[in-house]
DNA sequence: ACCTGAACACCGTTCAAGT
DNA sequence: ACCTGAACACCGTTCAAGT
């Protein structure tokens, strides 16, 4: 067991640096990494909340402290999680927004389905992404960087349409942050298990998405005075 | 401190069953509620995953066992919490629309408006019933009940639209969904810190709140081929 | 009946100590 | 440098015991 990985350890350090250092029993080569899968594999089975230290460090084989020599603390990680889940999230909303502009459908309906779908997904990822579980948001700039760039993509696309004059012109962020409600609401109430509960019938969220961006776009294409927005 | 609760019990006694059952020392009269009490104080201070029971027993003058003679566990409490919650929301919601009614105001937009309210001026009530801190819903059959009244305001008045030709017909739980999407959507991107980022000044969330609700109208007041509901 | 203290099985985090 | 074991200050919950 312990020899075993300190072989992994002694081949990677030979391959990297050309040069073993010294001594020193590795249980484990990027450990940084490895922590990042375990922890995600954790939330996955069993939820953000469950999560432990001592428990990944144990499955890993690993001292309930090694940890602290890669993250600052327990929110340092779930930030890390949150970070990599944004990067999927931007590439499967723009990849939606590619594909529809390429086969003729709505780009903003479109990525109002992807939106949700990636939710439900990788609900391991998105809780932790807007859930509670991280705090302190200013302290991690990165984080912040990444989510503005998931948003830009839909700025990004709002600001299109407006070109195109499929939706009303004016300040694209309060449409974008409506949008953005919508199908974070739809996302987060399905995963609290409120929209199941009334009506015995197990419920169509795609279909629910597709009917929110079609009024929400119906909306959107009038250019009457009820849109003016309020400053 | 003894006597004087002691007192407090005797009064209750000699005022209730006029007949004092003997000796025991209790700290507190009406522990359960005066336990709901200080968990909301808590909740309200600290948020909601700071809450310690031992802090609630301390802050009571109680042993920290107490509160199991009242609550089956944590999250019974906490549900107990929601549960208020949601007798205070039904009711914003519903003088909400009384009130838009009787001036001719948008009974819909108005009513928008005040769940985002409510969700703003009792954070600690509107985290504790959609959050995940309460964990499994199906146990709690009252807070259910509870919920879906709260949904059932919002369901009536779409209905009462429908009557009265304001918005598209047909299944009025899907337009529910949506409509309760936007809002709740709007709600927690705020309480999460989301619409802040974007752009240096302060959001105006009423003003956001008033803008989704006059799209959303917009689109339902359309009775065009997009709003068929796919079934 | 209602409440208590001690105890159990957990947490995240720190820190001196090892190699 | 990287990792460890022991320790600290917390949790929720149980249970025999008091009155």
């Amino acid at each position: 067991m312990l020899t075993l990985s300190t072989l992994f350890f002694y081949a990677r350090v030979v391959a990297g640096k050309l040069q073993r250092k010294p001594k020193g029993a590795y249980h484990h080569p990027d450990l940084e990494c490895a922590l990042v899968d375990a922890a995600l594999q954790t939330i996955r089975r069993e939820g953000v909340e469950a999560l432990t230290l001592r428990d990944v460090a144990a499955r890993l084989g690993v001292s309930r402290t090694a940890l602290y020599r890669h993250f600052k603390d327990k929110s340092a990680l779930l930030a890390r999680v949150a970070l990599e889940g944004f990067r999927l999230f931007r590439q499967a909303l723009q990849s939606a927004i590619d594909r529809a502009r390429s086969s003729g459908a709505d780009p903003m309906e479109e990525m109002g389905v992807a939106y949700v779908a990636f939710a439900m997904t990788n609900q391991s990822h998105y809780k932790t992404m807007f859930g509670s579980a991280i705090g302190d948001w200013e302290q991690y700039p990165d984080l912040a960087l990444e989510a503005d760039g998931a948003f830009a993509v839909l700025l990004n696309t709002i600001v299109e349409e407006q070109r195109a004059s499929r939706i009303v012109g004016g300040d694209p962020v309060p449409l974008a942050h409506v949008i953005w409600a919508g199908v974070h609401g739809l996302a987060m109430l399905e995963l609290a298990g409120c929209l199941d509960r009334n009506g015995a019938a197990k419920i169509d969220l795609t279909a629910l998405v597709r009917l929110h961006s079609r009024i929400l776009l119906d909306g959107l294409r009038r250019t009457g005075s009820t849109l003016r927005t309020k400053r």
